[in-house]
RNA sequence: GGGUAGGUACCGAAGCGGUUAAACGGGGCAGACUGUAAAUCUGCUGGGCUCAGCCCUACGGAGGUUCGAAUCCUUCCCUGCCCA
């Protein structure tokens, strides 16, 4: 039924940055195989944030691959736990939601994340089914079981005490509302980021002091965004999205500083260890070109989460647009009503959206980033004729033909 | 509860009665360049108008002093640190 546990180690460990402790996830397997059981493999998502990108999708790949194995994926949005917040990362509190907010966001995580789980060997929970039953008793209960040295461990923690920034007491209480997840559906192993360990250790602690059997506990690399310093996230605005067009994943894969590329490769576009050897000897060696590999990746990751063809037009349109200067092959349009056709250019590029105030407009115009059927309009004061449809470009990839109805 | 230091634009951080839509850095946007939506360099970065000028809004909240306040006073809210 199970593979073998070499075979599963295999699969378990690729990609894997720690797993603790790793003699305990062989005696669950062997037991597992014996007695014919699923593992439980929990995954906690914090639903506060619903756009999901490939860096979540290094883990949630993770999560496929025990599914693959057999085993069972649960799922826990953390609908309750997204009202504290996990500071992880954070040097501010941030501000708290309500539980409809976070389950209507939890709805919208499930859909993206299933692009990337299979359905079957699938559980989802959301964990104010258990946590919001909790009383004050109960909470202190569990906060009985850890300590504020402990807590103060937590790097995050140490670091804004020691800096002299706030930390609300709630916040210490998050890891523990983690951990309760685990005792609850009785995860064999969790997985998580590395800048989840802390919350996965504790998990395995409180598990232990509600005298369950512990976690093991599986940490998978954090993915850099686009710009190669941050981690990917969607505040820093350096990620790329499940839900983000093809060719906008193309165009932000090409954005990559050239030292990421063998991280993209192996981690967002899921290369083999082999191919992903390959690519690093080719170029190193000067073989293949940097621009070629990244390409090479911009396509994998479209087609991971559309297909192929996506990925040729999506390749074909960066050439067109960035390389030729040329305008793309789909442009949207859109109709305004204004009275007349005769309009200022200011006017226009608000109206249409493709600027926020006339102020800006304005300054874009003067820095000659506007362009009118590929002219380019320096004086911010002049009329345009919208009673033909014209073509405007403003900065580099943001193109709109316009008319007038009127 | 006592003491003390603070709260400034998207973020960090100057300014401490007028010349301040607010230095500087980051971020963002635009331009040049480029294999690239990278790097680098340059510019811009509250809004409106009858647009080289004028007007509104803005330095935690509310009042006040002053010809004039982010800057001084009163009061309230919030945060750090020390002491209890």
């Amino acid at each position: 039924m199970f593979p073998s546990i070499n075979e599963q180690l295999d699969v378990i460990r690729s990609g894997a940055i720690e797993i603790i402790p790793e003699e305990e996830l062989i005696k669950k397997l062997e037991k597992s195989i014996k007695t014919n059981k699923q593992l439980i493999i929990k995954l906690g998502c914090d639903p506060s944030k619903p756009d999901l990108h490939i860096g979540h999708a290094v883990v949630l790949g993770k999560l496929r691959q025990f599914q693959d194995l057999g085993h069972k994926a649960i799922l826990i949005i953390g609908d309750f736990t997204a009202m504290i917040g996990d500071p992880s990362g954070k040097n501010k509190t941030r501000p708290p939601l309500t539980l409809d907010e976070t389950r209507i966001n939890g709805q919208t995580y499930l859909e993206q994340a299933t692009k990337i789980l299979r359905e079957d060997n699938l559980e989802v929970r959301y964990n104010s089914e258990w946590l919001n039953k909790m009383n004050f008793n109960d909470v202190i209960g569990l906060a009985a079981k850890y300590t504020v040295a402990q807590m103060l461990e937590r790097d995050d923690f140490s670091k804004r005490y020691g800096s002299g920034q706030p930390i609300s007491l709630h916040e210490l209480l998050y890891p523990l509302a983690q951990a309760m997840d685990s005792v609850v559906i009785d995860s064999d192993v969790e997985l998580g980021g590395t800048d989840q360990k802390f919350n996965l250790i504790v998990g395995r602690e409180i598990q232990k002091a509600y005298n369950k059997e512990p976690q093991c506990i599986l940490t998978m690399p954090i993915l850099e965004g686009t710009d190669g310093v941050e981690k990917m996230s969607k505040s820093l605005n350096n990620y790329i999205a499940l839900t983000d067009p093809p060719k906008e994943m193309f165009g932000k894969t090409m954005s990559i500083p050239d030292d990421l590329i063998v991280r993209y490769f192996r981690y967002a576009a899921r290369a083999n260890e082999k191919e992903v050897i390959e690519l690093e000897k080719g170029l190193k060696s000067g073989e293949i070109h940097p621009r070629n590999a990244k390409v090479q990746t911009a396509k994998r990751i479209i087609e991971l989460y559309y297909n192929k063809e996506e990925a040729d037009k999506a390749e074909e349109e960066f050439q067109k647009i960035f390389v030729n200067k040329d305008i793309p092959n789909e442009i949207d349009e859109k109709i305004l009503s204004f009275d007349e056709p005769v309009q200022p250019l200011m006017d226009v590029l608000v109206s249409s959206g493709l600027m926020p105030s006339k102020k800006e407009a304005k300054r874009k115009i003067e820095e000659g980033g506007v362009y009118i059927d590929g002219e380019r309009a320096s004086d911010p004061f002049i009329k345009v004729d919208l009673s033909t449809k014209k073509l405007f470009k403003v900065g580099k990839k943001t193109f709109l033909y316009l008319k007038n109805n009127a």
